[in-house]
DNA sequence: GTGTCTGCAAATTATTTGCACGTTG
DNA sequence: CAACGTGCAAATAATTTGCAGACAC
């Protein structure tokens, strides 16, 4: 699906800031609000931070979008995909997803609790491959 | 051990701010840092704002208290203890600590990818018991 | 054409810092 | 008593909002 045709499935307007950000979440992956407004602007220039705050709000309200905590990180924002969980690298602080079936998990879990589990959200710290062969 | 006992074992001084920090942590379990302002001035009207963000920054980085972060909510911080994972309720918001060992899951993973895991974060999106009795 | 969206400036909220004074070990 | 920690006020950073004009559909 294109990104207008995201948009317009959520009843957003397709306007060129919207796609410019998604552009920029497609094109990095996981983005801090700060590299939204860096990345962006170097084809966008004249878009403005509050419009950033304003469509990253509304697209992730939306599900369009979704933010990625991370303990002693910033918040980082994707685009929204299927369900995956996070590798962060320790060393070089790359966040690569990572496809695994969260469901698989909570199966394995759920016979721990009494709470009804529902869906996980796994981060795991790594070294990533290039750390690792010191590249 | 005391409280006295570990910000002495991390080199920070015992004062009568950094014990009513730590005793809402203990009480609380999971608080954000409105809510150390709001329950620690109950017993402490003088507590600073200012206070609490450095000595809750200064006892993250000795590894005294940890930061949650939950998606869509706002960050939560607890006194670090044993490794484990969180149950945060979708109905009613509240955030139990999950004893599992988070490294038998590493263990499961680390055949899905070549970076190498260290350790993981986990979060689970429930429905707690008492939301699911109805009370 | 109408309702939505944007940029700008201003308001609000969150966090950090400098400094003079107090406290801990 | 020396180093460290605190409160206060001020500085800075982060986020939200109101409004007038612009754009998408």
């Amino acid at each position: 699906m294109t990104h207008v045709e995201i948009l317009k499935k959520h009843n957003l307007k397709a306007t060129p800031q919207r796609l410019s950000i998604l552009n920029t979440l497609e094109m990095y992956g996981h983005v801090t609000l700060e590299e939204i407004e860096k990345y962006t602007k170097v084809n966008f220039p004249t878009l403005s931070l509050s419009t950033i705050y304003r469509n990253i709000n509304e697209m992730i309200k939306k599900n369009v979008v979704s933010e990625v905590k991370i303990t002693n990180s910033k918040d980082y924002f994707e685009i929204n995909k299927e369900k995956h969980a996070h590798l962060i690298c320790k060393e070089c602080g790359k966040i690569e997803d990572f496809k695994i079936d969260t469901q698989d998990i909570v199966k394995n879990i759920q016979s721990l609790t009494n709470d009804k589990i529902i869906d996980a959200t796994l981060n795991f710290e790594v070294i990533c491959k290039e750390c690792l062969s010191g590249k």
